[in-house]
DNA sequence: GACAATATGGAGCAAATGCTACATATCAGC
DNA sequence: GCTGATATGTAGCATTTGCTCCATATTGTC
């Protein structure tokens, strides 16, 4: 019994993430979110709470699509096709940026983390996901004889997930093709997978 | 033929680029950098101008240090010894710091790089430096024979450089020793090198 | 010692920041 | 239609921010 919202919070949260993805969360001011969603500043107090847990909120739907794409990857592809898949997109997803945002779990894991307890925890969980993407899909191909048994999953996992994350950084300063192509390229070739099909420029 | 300065420039650069580099540029303040300093706000501005001129002062700074261990490792390791140091060294530093504060450059890179076409400029020339580290002593590596001469020099060292990033990611949120030899161990051993030296804990 | 030149410190300005009253508008239930 | 309850918008508060006067202090040169 009460007067209904007029906007769709999920479309608030794309905006809002991508305010913060874009400049961060010390360089957003309440006034930017403001702007870019629409909302105004009490709208988004009495909804979302204070910066702070409207960055969280922002966060959590950013890294929800992230873990979608996972899921996906997984249900979809072989354990190989996976993981190349997965670092192909991000490739591609990084050359095609012309604002070179980046990564918004990689930005936000420096910027907001050791300050911030909660935010380092929420973190630390997402890249653990990702690391487990890996380790599982590395085990998997293993087992199934598409991925070189020549090393442990555990170690394989983590070389990827650092991989992954250099290319991130990499991404936002120097979005070059052979760059980050030829860092990927190296740790593929360890496990034995195919190369990375040849898409986007620059 | 005028009063001379009292403090000297190089502590007060080093007690700026600390408090740049726990902090980030944005959450920094002036009167942050005016106490760590011990300088007052109007002689910063009279020695090193504005708040985004001390960064770049106190990033260069930081990046003189980085410089001088390259060249250090360079000139007094042989080749393989020289890449396996330099990850020895990141490791047992990010393992070490209570304050979690990663690296400069990286957090730079990605907190005020898309924004500042001067320090995105300065950022990628610097890992750039480091890739051609990687790549010169891989190359020397590799006449010697010290180095396995399966990977081109140019794609291994990509590699390296990402997964120094990427370690450098992971100290800020998850300093666990295991995780990051782990990532950098595979990747020392595609190059034909010895293994880490197991040291510091966590 | 007088003077020019630079460094320092206190005080504070103009703007931006995060946030919030408070009045108004819009709904469900009776 | 009235009432309670929640959403929205305007305006603005209190604080912080980056920065700068301006008076004072300290030097080398003559």
């Amino acid at each position: 019994m009460a007067r209904p919202r007029e906007f769709d919070e999920q479309a608030v949260l794309d905006a809002a993430s991508e305010v913060f993805w874009a400049n961060g969360y010390e360089a957003t001011s309440t006034r930017d979110l403001s702007a870019r969603t629409g909302l105004t500043p009490s709208s988004i107090c009495a909804a979302f709470g204070d910066k702070r847990r409207m960055f969280r909120r922002a966060l959590d739907h950013y890294l929800g699509r992230l873990r979608e794409k996972m899921t996906a990857l997984k249900e979809t592809r072989s354990p190989g096709e996976a993981i190349t898949g997965f670092f192909e997109d991000t490739i591609e997803r990084s050359l095609g940026d012309a604002l070179q945002r980046g990564c918004m779990l990689v930005n936000s894991a420096l910027e907001a983390s050791p300050q911030d307890p909660e935010f380092r925890g929420a973190i630390a969980a997402e890249l653990e996901l990702i690391e487990n993407f890996f380790r599982e899909r590395i085990a998997e191909g293993q087992r199934r004889g598409d991925i070189s048994p020549a090393h442990s999953p555990e170690d394989a996992a983590r070389q990827l997930l650092a991989v992954l994350l250099g290319v991130r950084v990499l991404a936002r300063v120097r979005p070059e093709s052979p760059l980050l192509r030829g860092a990927v390229s190296q740790t593929l070739a360890l496990l034995g997978l195919p190369p990375l099909a040849v898409t986007a420029g620059t």
